[in-house]
DNA sequence: GAATGGCCTTGATCAGGATCAAAAGCCGCC
DNA sequence: GGCGGCTTTTGATCCTGATCAAGGCCATTC
């Protein structure tokens, strides 16, 4: 309590958003202080192993969240089995279908995950009661659908080559938003197995392993250690992408 | 001036409106009697043909529209001529990417189509005086992105003949909204050519032609013109979708 | 009603990626 | 340090769907 309110006194944001992506750049940043700490009163931070499933297909959600580290991927499967990676989600994305009963995709985390979760029913109030809020989650929506349909693309028309490299040039820009923009090249290391590559490409794992190889062959990328890929010239991985 | 002012004191609802779905299960169904009236003076019926180019990728776009009759496909390209359709919207649906400075899609009539036009500003006027309207525009943006996740799974894991039966079960199942839910069967126009459906699925357009050749020698539709289709059983259908 | 030009269908062949199989790295663990 | 369980890589073969090619159907036009 006491502490409570000194921290709100002393910078009027609470301790755990102050140094929060999702403020600056993420649904946070709708939100004035206020709205800030009543919303913080039902959040939750919570870390997950890679490997946990956050979420699952047809099963009721009963909370949303943002991601603030991690990589967390979005699947769909047929009855078969047969499995399609539909999206990836990076830090500070907001995460879950707003206004759905019931999820559409099973969600899990592709690395280590901090996620900062909120009741359902709290942010379905805080999104009524702030049309900035719903305007940002909008936002966020539409960037989305933008990344899907380009996605559809690769996936319908793109050669495996070409997907692959596209996959590699997704991660560069997407990962290490750190890096500085204008850098020629990228050093990070892969969040999905070959497995998980295959299933966001709509390949097997072993076509993708033999087009990363002949990418490394080629000298496009290099490849360091099994997930840790090394990109000299961004430019020359674009132009593999088709 | 005279007959403005009657329809107003008439039914509080401007002429053009009253039998339109957009209103019905389409955004406007967001905007009270007054709001229609003052956007009604700022749309403009418009009729297209078949193959007319509504918007162009990556062009600035200086209108919104929503769909009141036809089938309007959207297409992105590869720079080497590749095309891939990355969505079809159905009458009452919105189109446009909502604060998007330019397109990313190329937007084309698949058939004649009517579209009721409404300039950028204008809309855009009205989303940020009218929370009600951006929320209904989410829904739809929602919508659309759960159905683009839903096609990337058919784009990346289903078989060709899964794909041209998922095809047909989109068309039965979006295409005549009039037609009873309920019904075993349905008969319709395909609205796309064989190789707009193959540049939908990701396919050539001869693996098309095979593949309803099949669907019809296995009896599950019956091609009765080249455009027309006919489905007895459409759970028949349904289990070829994979 | 013949000619023209779009689509569409069907056939023959080819090739890219899947599948099947095995060996090679990598890592934790005893 | 060596063992067992992994993911990954690489190889050999197969098969689905692409490509190349020819002909058919239909509507429009003269």
């Amino acid at each position: 309590m006491d502490t409570d309110r000194k921290d709100i006194h002393n910078s009027d944001i609470p301790v755990l958003c102050r140094s929060c992506d999702a403020r600056h750049k993420g649904m946070c940043g709708a939100l004035d202080s206020a709205e800030l700490v009543a919303l913080s009163r039902h959040t939750r931070i919570v870390r997950h192993a890679a490997g946990d499933e956050l979420a699952a297909e047809s099963e009721p959600t009963e909370s949303y969240a943002n991601v603030m580290r991690g990589v967390v991927k979005l699947t769909k499967v047929l009855e078969d089995g047969r499995q399609q990676i539909v999206g990836l989600q990076f830090a500070p994305d907001f995460l879950g279908r707003l206004f759905a009963r019931e999820s559409a995709v099973t969600a899990e985390a592709a690395s280590e995950v901090d996620l900062c979760r909120v009741p359902k029913g709290a942010l379905e109030r805080l999104v009524a009661a702030n049309p900035r809020l719903e305007h940002r989650l909008m936002q966020q929506t539409l960037r989305e659908l933008d990344e899907a349909r380009e996605w559809m693309v690769t996936l319908g028309r793109k050669t495996a080559a070409e997907k692959v490299a596209s996959f590699l040039y997704l991660i560069a820009t997407h990962l290490d938003p750190s890096a500085d923009a204008n850098a020629k090249g990228r050093k990070f290391d892969l969040p999905l197995t070959r497995g998980d590559i295959a299933d966001f490409l709509g390949l097997t794992l072993e076509t993708v392993s033999r087009q990363l190889s002949r990418l490394r062959a080629d000298k496009v990328i290099a490849i360091t250690a099994v997930t840790r890929v090394e990109v000299a010239d961004l430019e020359r991985l674009r132009k593999r992408c088709g």
